[in-house]
DNA sequence: TAGGTACGTTGGTCGGC
DNA sequence: CCGACCAACGTAC
């Protein structure tokens, strides 16, 4: 046996936690913790712990009746209250189980009572404030000597810690199958200083040269035993991937389960554990215990990051400007979408070399993906920050409950539950102002940093500061809307906002975008979650406190900049627009320098008076100081806001402005914001005829000769492949009752087109693929035809230019067009008098 | 393994002519 | 054929 490499005893060790779960045991409820460490992989158990809800105390006699007969329990009462100033005391469980059963018992007989939803290791874990880092004391007797190498912890002293970069092993790992059966092809793992492919072939007949390491396999037993074997003695605590969860290890599961095979890639071997999505039937969750298994696509999504498609091969192409190694060549893909699958068999089959480096290459394309956007980063930031597993992505509600639930229960309250609290009204969004259309000279950009966090600082918005102003006189309070106020000097939530707010500006102090981006996050979903009746303390009042004083600043920041003589353009909900320049007819010559450098000068002035305006008025009026924080976004040189079509109203959330680089002349760069070009369900024709006629308009170039070649090459059909709408289904196919929709119309077509071939043919296996295909989420793209809507892949009906004319392209020109008392219809006019 | 509301556009449906 | 209304989608913040 190798000789046990265990830390000394009682030196302590810094760790951050991987996974975590509990079980029911005869001992009492066991929670099994997986850390990694400097010294490597931890094992931590912590034993005997209780499961816990609290229920009123009258309510006391009733439930000991009500549960002692079939389980074991202890009520005893706390110095905590409910939401009605109630007191309330603890219900004690050994089992988790006994807990559950309990609660529907309680349920059943009508029983209040609270948090019994919250999980033992979130329990455990929150109320000592332990999230990601912590130290680990090991005492004497918690170091066990049963499992070698790995040290086993048994009820050691855990405490919470600061985040320093742990040392972490990552594997980037991807699969190769056959697209039209269950065989597997090839396994890649990448490491920092390693990887290899696993490959089902046949070394003696096979010659494959490649320069990566390389492992042939006869049968997907051996192949997979060897991957289990390498999963241990590589022994990640990250893995990697592209749809990997849902791809690759489910795939892996199955070809384990039907080879008998035992899938033991956890640490000490343990077994995966997987859980099935309720909403999504196909999705599922998988935990590993001791490694955390990051998916590229779901941790980018909640990082915010956002891309047209998401598949490997876009992003990559957006992130890392390089590609897969079988290129999904979007002209390629709409007339055969297996295009790619097919070339992965037939590199299985003829040429094995080429398949090994297209796999590895995903791996090493998954690992850069990760390193250029600082994903692990985040990931361990965000964990860090909520207490949240490292894979868990969304949970805004659970996250906010990890942080809150601690620090009520110390102000002696516990939560209401979840769906308490009656809804009475819906609570408004954001002041979004009527903007004044036309085209602007110079435009400057105001707005208030993180708004909604900021005004929950200031004016004391938090559910518990609500309940405790209930019995507080009124100079103690700060009012909000709805006959609500909240306790001047007791909250929890602002003070949460102010950590997390410092903790920002100390992270942007030190260029810590990563974090800086994570923080944000987290506390602009405060506000989303106290609006969501999935959230224990939401409460409608609570959010029209935000919303409403949302709308109180606009109104006033928009008088104020009047009042300074600029004329207020536009706003949406943090943000104010201000014309410098007038409307661009009316505008007078001057050198864009100049404009940009009393533009700055201006927007800082105004930010300064507005800033200074709040601090004053708000220590007056209310005696607070204000956290209020307006910011110079941005100066436009040229803006515009288009109206609402058909009509001289002004649009909302619809606009485009120009950027000047300020160090290179000829870069300026047009931003669009809501315009069809930044549309997914837009042509892609008239996203780029957009572009280009923006661009040539705010550059006073011309434009005529361009738009009229674009008609003719349109109607000669040289633009079709640019004509393809591109639209989700987002609701089952069945399910489009009301109206159907033309990406419906055409996801029917193509369904019933797939079938008519089925039929032909009676070739089962691969139809049978793709009747599958039209699900719930996917993309439909399509053409308008002589025929109506038609699926892109199987269309054969001549294409409707003119429905492209009139509904693509005069709609995306006329917009800025009519500014000139212009349209596409006058200047093709003028094209047909010359014939 | 539950963050929110506000908004514009297209095209389908339906009742009126 | 037209207008009113609304379903569906994607977007801004």
């Amino acid at each position: 046996m190798d000789k046990i490499d265990l830390p000394a005893i009682n030196t302590t060790l810094e760790a951050f936690l991987l996974t975590r779960q509990w079980r029911d045991t005869a001992k009492g409820i066991v929670l099994d913790l997986w850390f990694a460490s400097q010294q490597g992989a931890c094992h931590v158990l912590i034993e005997k712990q209780q499961a816990i809800f609290f229920i009123r105390q009258q309510d006391h006699h009733l439930v000991q009746q009500l549960l002692s007969p079939t389980m074991r329990i202890t009520i005893k009462a706390l110095q905590l209250k409910n939401f009605d100033h109630q007191a309330v005391s603890g219900v004690y469980f050994t089992r988790q189980k006994d807990l559950y059963q309990a609660r529907t018992l309680l349920q059943e007989h009508h029983i209040k009572h609270y948090e019994a939803d919250i999980r033992p290791t979130e329990r455990y874990l929150m109320e000592r404030f332990l999230t990601g880092a912590v130290t680990i004391e090991p005492t004497e007797s918690s170091v066990s000597e049963k499992i070698p190498k790995k040290p086993l912890f048994i009820n050691p002293k855990i405490s919470p810690h600061k985040l320093n970069k742990p040392k972490l092993t990552i594997m980037s790992l991807d699969i190769e199958t056959a697209y039209d059966s269950q065989e597997l092809y090839c396994i890649s793992m990448l490491c920092e200083h390693w990887q290899i492919s696993l490959i089902k072939a046949d070394t003696k007949k096979e010659n494959i040269k490649n320069t990566t390491k390389i492992e042939c396999f006869l049968d997907e037993k051996s192949l997979m035993l060897r991957f289990i074997e390498l999963m241990l003695t590589q022994d990640p605590d990250i893995i990697i991937g592209w749809n990997v969860i849902n791809f690759d290890f489910r795939f892996l599961q199955k070809k384990a389960d039907s080879l008998h095979l035992s899938l033991a890639i956890g640490r000490a071997q343990s077994l995966p554990v997987w859980r099935k999505a309720q909403t999504e039937q196909a999705h599922f969750f998988l935990l590993i215990p001791g490694r955390v298994v990051l998916d590229g696509i779901e941790t980018l999504k909640s990082a915010t990051w956002n891309f047209p498609s998401f598949s490997l091969e876009s992003v990559a192409q957006n992130i890392l400007g390089r590609g897969k190694k079988i290129a999904e060549k979007e002209h390629i893909m709409q007339v055969d979408s297996l295009y790619k699958a097919k070339e992965i068999k037939r590199q299985y089959q003829q040429d094995k070399a080429a398949l090994i480096a297209y796999n590895i290459e995903d791996c090493q394309l998954v690992w850069d993906i990760f390193k250029q956007t600082q994903l692990l980063e985040f990931a361990l930031q965000r964990a860090q920050l909520t207490g949240l597993e490292m894979d868990r992505t969304g949970g805004s509600v659970a996250a906010f409950d990890n942080l809150y639930l601690p620090r009520l229960h110390r102000k002696g309250f516990v939560a209401p539950n979840v769906f308490d609290h009656k809804e009475t009204f819906s609570a408004p969004g954001g002041y979004v102002m009527n903007s004044k259309p036309g085209f602007y000279q110079s435009v400057l950009v105001l707005d208030y940093k993180s708004l909604y966090p900021a005004i929950i600082r200031t004016f004391g918005i938090d559910p518990y500061a609500r309940i405790i102003a209930e019995s507080l006189d009124k100079q103690d309070c700060i009012p909000g809307f709805n006959d609500i106020s909240f306790a001047r000097d007791d909250t929890i939530l602002p003070e949460i906002i102010e950590h997390l707010w410092q903790a920002r500006d100390q992270a942007k102090k030190e260029a810590n975008k990563t974090l800086s981006q994570a923080i944000k996050i987290i506390m602009n979903s405060f506000y989303g979650v106290l609006g969501t009746s999935g959230c224990r303390v939401h409460d409608a009042r609570l959010t029209s406190a935000i919303t409403l004083r949302g709308h109180e600043l606009m109104k006033k920041t928009a008088l104020l900049i009047e009042e300074e003589g600029y004329d207020v353009i536009y706003g949406d909900t943090d943000s104010v627009f201000v014309s410098l320049g007038g409307l661009h007819h009316l505008a007078q010559k001057q050198s864009t320098e100049t404009q940009a450098t009393q533009a700055d000068s201006i927007g800082h002035a105004l930010v300064a008076k507005i800033n200074h305006y709040w601090q004053h008025t708000l220590a007056e009026q209310y005696q607070i100081d204000s956290a209020l924080e307006m910011e110079y976004e941005v100066h436009y040189s040229k803006f515009f806001m288009p109206t609402i079509r058909g009509s001289t109203k002004g649009s909302k959330k619809r606009y485009a402005g120009m950027i000047q680089d300020k160090t290179q002349k000829n870069n300026d760069k047009i931003i669009f914001k809501g315009l069809e070009s930044v549309r997914t369900d837009w042509t892609e024709l008239a996203r780029e005829v957009q572009q280009e006629i923006y661009q040539r308009i705010f550059h006073e170039r011309p434009y005529k000769e361009y738009l009229k070649n674009i008609i003719l090459q349109l109607k000669q059909g040289q633009l079709d492949h640019k004509l393809i709408y591109r639209k989700r289904l987002r609701q089952a196919l069945s399910e489009y009752k009301k109206n159907c929709p033309p990406h419906a119309q055409a996801a029917i077509k193509a369904q019933n087109y797939i079938k008519k071939k089925e039929l032909k043919k009676n070739e089962t296996k691969q139809s049978n693929y793709q009747t599958t295909s039209y699900q719930q989420g996917c993309w439909i793209h399509y053409f308008i035809t002589k025929n109506g809507a038609e699926p892109a892949q199987y269309n054969t009906y001549a294409l409707d230019y003119d429905h492209y004319i009139e509904k693509q392209i005069a709609p995306v020109v006329d917009a800025l067009l009519s500014v000139f008392d212009s349209s596409l219809e006058k200047i093709i006019q003028t094209q047909y008098e010359l014939f």
